[in-house]
Formats: structure tokens, C-alpha cells, sequence
DNA sequence: GCTCTAATAT
DNA sequence: AATATTAGAG
């Protein structure tokens, strides 16, 4: 088929050929408008082209986009908003691009923490042409791997199995952007920006169906192209399945080997075990208990961790909702809630995926059909690992075929938008810190998780909508003895949780979440069951101004968030 | 040549 | 930590 998702990342401008390096495209960020300037002005004398911008964000948008193709990013570290380390890691994250960091601080700390996380170099300002003069070996590092396999190959070490040969996996169909092209790039070729793969994101709704399809097959027939199969999901792959095959089975050993862990422990071997202290109803006990926020438990079913998995009777789906706010407006809509682990550093923090960092209108940009609206969000999900695997999408429609799994319909509560005093209030993270480099939480947040809905799906049904249960949490536990701070408390009170219910189910809440795919299955019933603490919202703002809210924030208040989520991301 | 899974990389 | 890739073996 002759699909070429490969092309997409094409080619640059054969002019250019012969001079290399002449004419590399580079992207400079610094919010110094001087700095800029006279980088730009070094960066000209240097045969190079530069584009500035003085702000991470915007270079983001830039490179995500797509329009304009670069070969490195210079970028300053001390920036507000996206400071340099969160722009390095989104890049990282997302495409194969060198990426230098200047600054003007050279503590040796700062530049390690640059190196460590991925710069190709490190130069402190004022940086003279001479230093400049010679960045583009980064590019032409990157065109060559050999040049750096060789590198470690000094090394009696032979550990590192980075050879020459290894554009020759036999994965070669979904090989990270196509390693073999290489090859062919040759001299004189801008590397540009090429986008990573996407990343599959294993959301709550995707793990239960994994632990659907694990429990119809059999823990120990279970193997990942059966799964696959059962599944039905149709951008996941099998790789996509072993490696979550293995996650999985990695964790049935370790529950096993500790089976007298303690509830909390259970409920938190999940996908994230670092979200703490939340409330989940759990209808086995018939009460509020704690659970682990915003995450999926792996099952670990009341039979006790078992060789095999006993029909899973405790499997939860969790929905946040998200939040910004519109004048204390309700719902603009509501969404399915990535209610991935990854997203989440903490109960509170906003979802975080590589691409919550970037605008929507990125979005809208790349793909015209892109919505606020969250199936479209899915269906974009799909769209876009199909793409990455070479596949020629698939018209939409099929993103909704139903699974032979279930056939309920259901409905996905989620994101919605929040008073804007929530933002702050649903930023403190569980760790009572800022997001920190591992945690892309730039200026996302488009979306902050204020609360969760659980559910509890019939054994084997999965799709089915039986007795479920919402409830915002707050996740401040009496029966979570374990948490270390009270930054993990919540600011969600009944009363709003309340009203959203409401708005959810009378407004757009219906149409807007009804997944027929892979996604979430879940009704929600608003219930007040658990009117869970209630901290004074005053501690809550004491505790989240502690972390420096301009940094997290000063990007809310640019443009209107939508609370949409994007889960994966392009490559 | 395809699949699985442990090991490793990112 | 979560996912992706690779290496080897079947």
C-alpha cells in the first residue's frame, strides 16, 4: 500500500545539498529580546538561519507544527513560562531533534542537569561565534549514528547493543522514523525535525480491556497477539501489547511475591503508584476507600494474586474531571478523562501527555478535523498511530466500531471546565512540588484533574453499565495514614461536585461522551455518598502558592484552555 | 518469516 | 516509571 507514512517527513530542500552546513535551520529561543537578537546575529555570520522566538511555547507550536522545518533549537534556559528544560524534554519527547542549551549561569549543576537531560550542548552566555560556528556537528551527529556507537564502542563494555546493523529490525514496519532513511539522508541534507513516534498511551479504559481480553484468554495463554485480537483496539499493535504483556506479568510477580501487602498496597499496584490518597467508592466493601488516584488498579482481583486471574471483580475505571474555568461557567464539554497514570503526577495535576503541553489551535493546524470535543480526541488518538504505522487511516467511523467485547453504550464523564480559583487549587501535586523536569507539566494544563469518577464493571462485562458510581474525591484520606503531606488534598467539595453532575447530565455531557471504541465505558450517578473532606480552600491555596504558581500558571491565562486531551502524540 | 519474551533503551 | 525496541530463541 503505498502509504506512505513515511514521506510524510520528507524531505528537505535539495538545494542546500552541497553546502552543508550553510543554511541550517535553526530554532533560537530566548525570552530576552537582546540575547535574541545578537544570537541571531551570530548565528547569521555563521552561514546559518535562524528564526527566533522568545518564548518555549511558541517554539513548540513552531516545531509541532510542522510547517517550518529546523534542524537544532538553541534555546535559553531561564525562560517564565516553559523554562528550557521543559522545552528540551518536550522536544525530546517528541522528535529527534539536537537541542543546545545556553545560559548564563554555568553552575556545573545547571549544566548537568541539561546534559542529563538530553542537550546536545550546553554553552554559556555570551556565547561568541566561535562556539557557534561549529553546532552544526549536532545535526550531522545525529545523521550518522555510527558516530556515536562508535563512541561507546571504546568501551570494552560491550553492553550497548547500538550497532550499525540496527535499522535491520525485523520491526522494521514501525521503526522510529525510519533509522534505514539514514542512509540515504546523506551529506548536505537537513536532519529537520523529525516527530517520534507516537506513544501509546495504555489509559484506564485500554488496561481493562487488556484485563478483559488476559481473563477470557487465560493468564497463561495469554500472549500478545491473542490479545491483541480480543482487544480489538485497532491502532494498538502487538509490540504495543507485549510490552504491557510484560509490564503486567512484572507486576502479578511482585504482588505475588508480596501477597500480604496491605490494602493500600493492592489497590495502588496499579499503573500509578504514585497517586495516593484519593477516594474511590469501592462497592465491595460498600463504602469510601482509598484508592489510588486516578489510576486503574491491575486487577488484583479479591481472589488474591493468583496465577490466574479470577474474574475481575474489582476493576475501576477512573474519569477525571478536568477543569479550567470560563467565569465560573459550567461544562463547556465534557470529555473522557486520560485517566492515564503518566498524566498524572499526582491526583490533582493536570493530565499531562506530550501534547497537553501544546495549544489546540496545534492541533487544529495539523489536523483540521481536530475538536475540542473528547471522541473526536480519540479518534484522533487512532488516527494518528495508524499514521505512524505506515497504515493509511482508517475512515473515523471505524474508531467507534464497537469491540466484540461489549456492546453498551455508555457514558464518559470528564473533563470539564472549572472555575478559574480551581486552577490553582487542582494544581498542587501529590509531592507538593512543581512539576519537575520528568513531569512535562509546562504550561499545560489545559486540563486539571479535580476529581475522579469510578466505576465498578460487571465481572466479564466490561461494556456493560452496571452500578456505577461517580464522585469527586478529595484526596484527603483519614484512611490514607501513609501520605507524607497534605498537598495531595484536594480542593473538591460536594457541592460543586454537584452541580457538575448535574450540568454533565443535562447538558452537552450525553452527546459528547458517548464511546463507542475502546474507550471508557462507564455511566455515572452522581452520588454524595462520600462527601469526602473538605479542607479549607485557604490551606489548599497556602499549600499550592508554596510552589511558585507563576510558574505553572502563567501560561493558563494566555489563551482558552479547552481541557481537551490529546493521548498521543505524532511523531 | 513470524511470534514471544527477557533485556534494554528511551 | 511507562513504553518502545531489540535480541534471541522457538
Amino acid at each position: 500500500m503505498a502509504t506512505m507514512g513515511g514521506d510524510r517527513r520528507q524531505m528537505m530542500d535539495d538545494a542546500a545539498e552541497d553546502k552543508f552546513p550553510e543554511g541550517l535551520r535553526i530554532l533560537v529561543v530566548d525570552d530576552d529580546r537582546v540575547c535574541l537578537k545578537v544570537l541571531e546575529a551570530l548565528l547569521r555570520r555563521c552561514k546559518y538561519q535562524p528564526t527566533t522566538v522568545m518564548d518555549g511555547k511558541t517554539a513548540l507550536r513552531m516545531l509541532m507544527a510542522g510547517k517550518q522545518q529546523f534542524d537544532l533549537v538553541i534555546t535559553d534556559v531561564r525562560m517564565p513560562d516553559m523554562d528550557g528544560f521543559k522545552l528540551l524534554e518536550l522536544i525530546r519527547l517528541e522528535m529527534d531533534l539536537p537541542v543546545i542549551m545556553i545560559s548564563i549561569d554555568c553552575d556545573k549543576k545547571v549544566v548537568m542537569k541539561g546534559i542529563d537531560h538530553g542537550a546536545s550542548d550546553f554553552m554559556v552566555k555570551p556565547v561568541c561565534t566561535h562556539e557557534l560556528k561549529n553546532i552544526w556537528q549536532h545535526v550531522q551527529r545525529r545523521r550518522n549514528p555510527k558516530a556515536i556507537s562508535h563512541i561507546s564502542d571504546h568501551d570494552n563494555d560491550v553492553q550497548r547493543v547500538q550497532p550499525a546493523t540496527t535499522n535491520k529490525s525485523k520491526y522494521s514496519g514501525n521503526k522510529r522514523n525510519g533509522g534505514d532513511d539514514s542512509s540515504k539522508n546523506n551529506e548536505g541534507t537537513h536532519i529537520s525535525a523529525i516527530h517520534r513516534k507516537p506513544r501509546m498511551t495504555w489509559t484506564i479504559a485500554l488496561h481493562n480491556k487488556f484485563l478483559e481480553a488476559i481473563n477470557r484468554i487465560g493468564l497463561d495463554r495469554a500472549v500478545p497477539k491473542k490479545v491483541l485480537e480480543l482487544m480489538n483496539v485497532d491502532y494498538l499493535s502487538r509490540e504495543n501489547i507485549a510490552s504491557h504483556l510484560q509490564k503486567y506479568r512484572l507486576h502479578l510477580k511482585k504482588v505475588k511475591s508480596n501477597p500480604s501487602g496491605d490494602a493500600y498496597e493492592r489497590w495502588n499496584s496499579s499503573y500509578n503508584m504514585n497517586n495516593k490518597g484519593n477516594f474511590m467508592h469501592n462497592h465491595e466493601h460498600g463504602r469510601w476507600s482509598v484508592s489510588s488516584g486516578g489510576t486503574a488498579s491491575w486487577s488484583t482481583n479479591k481472589y488474591g494474586s493468583t496465577d490466574h486471574l479470577a474474574p475481575p471483580m474489582n476493576i475501576q475505571s477512573n474519569f477525571y474531571m478536568g477543569s479550567y474555568l470560563h467565569d465560573g461557567r459550567m461544562p463547556k464539554y465534557v470529555g473522557e478523562l486520560p485517566s492515564d497514570a503518566r498524566r498524572f503526577t499526582g491526583f490533582a495535576d493536570p493530565p499531562v501527555s506530550q501534547y497537553d503541553n501544546i495549544p489546540n489551535e496545534i492541533m487544529s493546524d495539523e489536523f483540521p478535523s481536530f475538536n475540542y470535543s473528547n471522541s473526536r480526541r480519540d479518534i484522533m488518538r487512532g488516527k494518528l498511530m495508524e499514521i505512524s504505522k505506515g497504515k493509511t487511516p482508517s475512515n473515523l467511523q471505524s474508531s467507534f466500531a464497537n469491540t466484540t467485547i461489549g456492546g453498551g453504550r455508555s457514558l464518559v464523564a470528564s473533563q470539564v471546565n472549572f472555575p478559574h480559583s480551581n486552577q490553582l487549587e487542582s494544581y498542587a501535586t501529590s509531592s507538593g512540588r512543581l512539576p519537575l523536569q520528568n513531569e512535562k507539566a509546562p504550561f499545560i494544563s489545559n486540563t486539571t484533574s479535580m476529581g475522579c469518577f469510578t466505576e465498578r464493571l460487571a465481572p466479564f462485562n466490561m461494556a456493560s453499565n452496571i452500578s456505577s458510581v461517580g464522585t469527586m474525591w478529595n484526596g484527603s484520606s483519614a484512611l490514607d495514614a501513609s501520605r507524607t503531606s497534605t498537598n495531595d488534598t484536594h480542593l473538591v467539595n460536594s457541592e460543586r461536585t454537584t452541580l457538575m453532575l448535574h450540568n454533565l447530565q443535562t447538558d452537552d455531557f450525553i452527546s459528547l461522551t458517548r464511546l463507542h471504541d475502546g474507550g471508557d465505558r462507564a455511566s455515572i450517578f452522581p452520588m454524595q455518598e462520600g462527601t469526602l473532606n473538605q479542607q479549607p480552600l485557604i490551606d489548599h491555596l497556602n499549600e499550592i502558592n508554596a510552589f511558585s504558581m507563576d510558574d505553572m500558571f502563567s501560561n493558563m491565562h494566555v489563551e482558552d484552555f479547552t481541557g481537551d486531551v490529546a493521548i498521543m502524540e505524532e511523531a
